[in-house]
DNA sequence: GTCTATAATTAGATAGAC
DNA sequence: GTCTATCTAATTATAGAC
C-alpha cells in the first residue's frame, strides 16, 4: 500500500466539501460558520483557506459540481426513442438521482440567494439546461401526438417541481420503497401530460 | 380624522414585520441582521425589541400567521360537493393565495430549519392540517370513483409540490396571465389523479 | 499542511437618557 | 417610543510559527 508521504491534501479537500455540504444542508449557508466546518473536518478554521479562497466559493463549487454531475448523469442515461419511454426514463432518473443526494439537492434549491450575482448566473444557466432536457421530451411528445399539453414550458416546470418534491418527504425505510415511489410518479406524470401510448 | 396621539405603536409593529418579511425572503433569515431590519423600518436596532422579544420569535410569528391565514382562507372558500369540483377549487385557491404572497410563501418553505425545535413542531402541525385538506378531497374522489390514485398521501404531496412550484417561476406581466396558469394547472391536476368526471 | 494568534468587523440584545 | 451607547460574543479572513 502506497504511503501517504505525510500529505493529506488528497483527502482533506474533499472532506472540507463534504462537511460543508452536510452543514449547509442542515442549517443553511448563512447560519454555518467556517469554524463549524473546520470542527466537522477536524482541523482549525485557518486551514480551510488552503482548500477554498472563501466561504462563497465553497458554496458555489458545491452547487456547480452537483449540477454538472446531474447533467452528465442524464447525458449518460440510456433513453428510448418514443416520448413516453423518454418521459418515464426522465422521471425515474430524476427521482433516483435526487433521492441519492439529498444534501446537494437541498443546497442547490435553497441557497441560490446566497450566491454572488455572477455565481448565480452560472448556476441558473446549468439549471436551465437541465429543464430544457425535460422540455425537449414534452415538445417531442406534443409534436407526434403522444402527449396533450396546453403549454410545454409550464408543464416542464410543473413536472420538475412535482418530482423534486419527493426529496421533501421521502424517508428511506418508510412506508413506500423507492421503486414504488418511482412507479407512482411515472403514472402521475404520464397522466398529467395526457399520454396516450 | 382621529389624531394619532403621538404614538406609532399601531403602525411600527406591522412595519417591523413587513420589513422582516421582505428581507428574510430576499436574503434569508440567517443572513439578515436586526440592524438591517431597523434600517428598513427607519428606526434604530434597539427599538425593534419593543415589538419582538428576539429575532427567532419574529420569524416564527411571520410563519405562524401566514399558515393560520392560509387555513382560515381555505376554510372560508366556497367549495362544491363533488370531488372534481373541490379539487378544482383547491387548485385555484392554492395558486391564487400563494401567488398573492410570494414573500410569506418563500419564508414558510425556506426557513423551517431556522426555527427552534418547539417552533418547528408548531409550524409543521399547521402545515400538516393544510395538506390534510387536499388529502381529504383525494380520498373522497378515490372512494366515489371520481379519481384513480395509487396512493392518496403520495398524490397529495406530489400535487402540493407541483402547485407551490408556480411561485418559483411565475412573474406578474409575464407570458401567461394568472387565470391561464390556474386553468392549465387544474387540467394537469385533474389528469394526474385520473379524474373521470 | 496545520496550528495559534489576531485583526477588523459584525452580530443579537440590553440600559438608560430623553 | 425611540435613540445612543455599549456589552458580550461570534464572524471571516490573514500572518507567521512550526
Amino acid at each position: 500500500m502506497a504511503r501517504k508521504t505525510g500529505s493529506h491534501s488528497q483527502t482533506t479537500g474533499p472532506r472540507v466539501r463534504a462537511a460543508a455540504a452536510t452543514l449547509f444542508a442542515r442549517h443553511g449557508f448563512a447560519a454555518v460558520s467556517m469554524r463549524q466546518i473546520a470542527a466537522e473536518v477536524g482541523v482549525q478554521a485557518g486551514a480551510l483557506y488552503l482548500y477554498t479562497p472563501d466561504k462563497q466559493t465553497l458554496l458555489f463549487d458545491l452547487m456547480q459540481s452537483h449540477l454538472e454531475e446531474l447533467l452528465a448523469a442524464w447525458g449518460a442515461e440510456p433513453k428510448g426513442d418514443a416520448p413516453c419511454g423518454r418521459l418515464v426514463a426522465f422521471v425515474r432518473f430524476h427521482i433516483g438521482f435526487h433521492l441519492a443526494r439529498p444534501e446537494a439537492v437541498f443546497i442547490a434549491y435553497m441557497e441560490l440567494r446566497n450566491l454572488s450575482p455572477e455565481n448565480f448566473r452560472a448556476i441558473e444557466a446549468l439549471r436551465h439546461r437541465y429543464e430544457d432536457a425535460l422540455e425537449g421530451i414534452l415538445r417531442a411528445g406534443q409534436a407526434d401526438g403522444s402527449f396533450h399539453i396546453p403549454d410545454t414550458r409550464l408543464a416542464t416546470m410543473a413536472l420538475i417541481a412535482m418530482l423534486t418534491g419527493v426529496t421533501n418527504w421521502y424517508r428511506e425505510g418508510g412506508r413506500l420503497a423507492r421503486a414504488e415511489v418511482e412507479a407512482i410518479y411515472c403514472d402521475m406524470a404520464l397522466k398529467a401530460v395526457g399520454a396516450t401510448g
